[in-house]
DNA sequence: CACCTAAGATTAATCGTTTAATCAATTTCG
DNA sequence: CGAAATTGATTAAACGATTAATCTTAGGTG
């Protein structure tokens, strides 16, 4: 491996004078600056990042730390922070906090230890990770005050209500997934507000709520507001095999857009985050904490985007409908 | 931030008496050992990995470069490869090579510039990535020669394809995604073994194959194998559109044991991969290779495993259904 | 012409750790 | 008892880069 001493004793100069040329500081001839590029260029020359972090005290990596890596956002999340992270040369360290709290600490310690420049932690369901020894930047806690880059989890199940509403849909129920998240409690919230000029609006959660469907129905409910596709996935295959059609009679949402959500039938409506622009962000903030800016101590809000496919219609006909089983 | 020389001026010693005793080479009293640990420990005192890094020439951190972060197998991946890096102390940098070989060769050299000790490849589709200036194991590419693990694609097709000629079809339609992937090539060929016995075996690919499904059907196909749960999902939204019902017309199997498959109704009979197995199996390799051991030359193969549930039945007795359309 | 300035380059320290070579003191053994 | 071996510790170099301080030379100025 070419370093720089082997370019400056090559060029007969110190290697100080070939530091100044490839890094543009310090005082060096025009003339000079070009045949030491050359040079480095011809011995194919990459500084050792190594030599670079111990004298400057930052490694250039940053550590990312997911709840749990099968996730299903973990990928967009990866994508998109290693595209931001690549225009400013630097590397992403991932780290998986494998479903619990404690976990979690271990796998933040593990990446301080490697001396990342800083963190991006998407936090484990009700946890909320302590200010860290690096700039942190949290992503998808909206309810956390400190440097925060969020969808906007509210907003999107207003958003989903609202069309569910417009609709004419008077008897709904919203299913959660598990109360224990801030985000989902965030999107139930929204959901309701979206709902406040409607007739009955039920709340269920976790399996047990899927259960409750098919009664609910029988009882009246038209549309089903879920709080993530795999949810929504789950659901449909459900009333399926109790014989209840989506969206004829009954329509039904997801959350968060995954892949297979154009894959099912009808295609699921859901309401999609932002990934890429809470990514860059979150990227952003981080890199402003680094340089020492002082942050803006207020949380990022990423508006979501609804995304009307099939799986809703307008309210149908028949009030109660004749359910199989 | 405490670090070797604070220690040894605490304990009025020498820093290579310190490095000693921390890392238990060289020769030290077992009561300074203890001492200076203590002393470590009071302090808080994580060696600098970035010192560490720049003596020893070795990072300590492996690439991990994947054709598409958002490829659904990645996050299985990424997991249970951050959990065996782990347990050797080593990091996982993560790199995107965005769908196309020349992204996918800088990507590359984005961590080769890093300094990783070694590489864990998975391959773009039709890519095999050369030679690399450190160990590499490769993922997923059954026919690679060099040094790769990979799940046994030909195997897993073999597998399912019994199953279906077990269950007594003797018409059957091959679904592939994409021609181009030597993977599914693979498990393609791989189903051809297992369907020998049976009379009829049609072959389509892609978005096409899929349109020319309901046509052979009627023709008297009585089971769809394809390469991909995410292909099977989408022919199966297809087929309920047409009126084909899974499994009562139809049997239907995926492949990869996606997440969503238990979501689906019916639960998608399918195939999965011992990723677990195969990431440890990469690391062990790559450990193997980076310690200077010649490395088992030819491709480590791991065997799939069937994954049966409801998208799969006895042939019908009905040859030719009635389809809707 | 003497003096000051600026350009262009060098010297040497530094970041934190590892490790080969060395040294002093103690123990072992013929 | 003296030589040799062993123990416990130190010294100093090395890894590769950055950078403040310094030096040398040439050019500009009064």
């Amino acid at each position: 491996m070419a370093n720089i001493k082997q370019i400056a004793t090559d060029m007969g100069v110190s290697v100080a004078t070939v530091s100044n040329a490839l890094t543009g500081k310090g005082r060096v001839s025009a003339e000079m600056v070009e045949r030491i590029k050359q040079r480095a260029n011809d011995l194919g020359y990459r500084p050792s990042l190594a030599g670079r972090a111990l004298r400057s005290g930052q490694s250039g990596i940053l550590g990312l730390v997911m709840p749990d890596l099968t996730n299903p956002l973990f990928p967009r999340i990866a994508q998109h922070l290693s595209l931001a992270a690549d225009d400013r040369h630097l590397g992403i360290l991932i780290a998986d906090s494998r479903g619990n709290p404690h976990e979690q600490t271990q796998a933040i310690d593990r990446l301080l230890d490697r001396g990342v420049d800083g963190l991006v932690i998407v936090p484990q369901k009700g946890t909320a990770p302590g200010v860290q020894r690096v700039p942190t930047v949290i992503i998808n806690t909206a309810s956390d005050p400190d440097n925060a880059v969020s969808a906007d989890h509210a907003g999107g199940g207003k958003l989903i209500a609202e069309h569910i509403a417009t609709l004419g849909h008077q008897h709904v129920v919203i299913l959660g997934e598990d109360r224990v998240s801030e985000v989902q409690r965030d999107r139930v919230n929204g959901m309701r507000k979206g709902f406040q000029s409607i007739d009955t609006v039920q709340e269920f959660w976790g399996e047990d709520g899927i259960q409750q469907l098919v009664v609910a129905i029988k009882n009246g409910a038209t549309a089903i507001v879920t709080t993530s596709d795999l949810l929504a996935l789950r659901v449909h295959s459900h009333l399926t095999r109790c014989g209840v059609v989506v969206p004829r009679d009954v329509s039904l949402t997801g959350f968060d857009d995954l892949p297979f959500a154009t894959a099912m039938h009808p295609m699921l409506t859901t309401v999609a985050q932002d990934v890429e622009q809470i990514a860059s962000l979150a990227i952003e903030r981080l890199m402003h904490a680094i340089q020492g800016d002082r942050p803006p101590a207020e949380t990022a809000t990423v508006p979501m985007r609804l995304v009307i496919r099939n799986s809703t219609s307008n309210k149908s006909k028949t009030t109660n409908l004749e359910i199989i089983k």
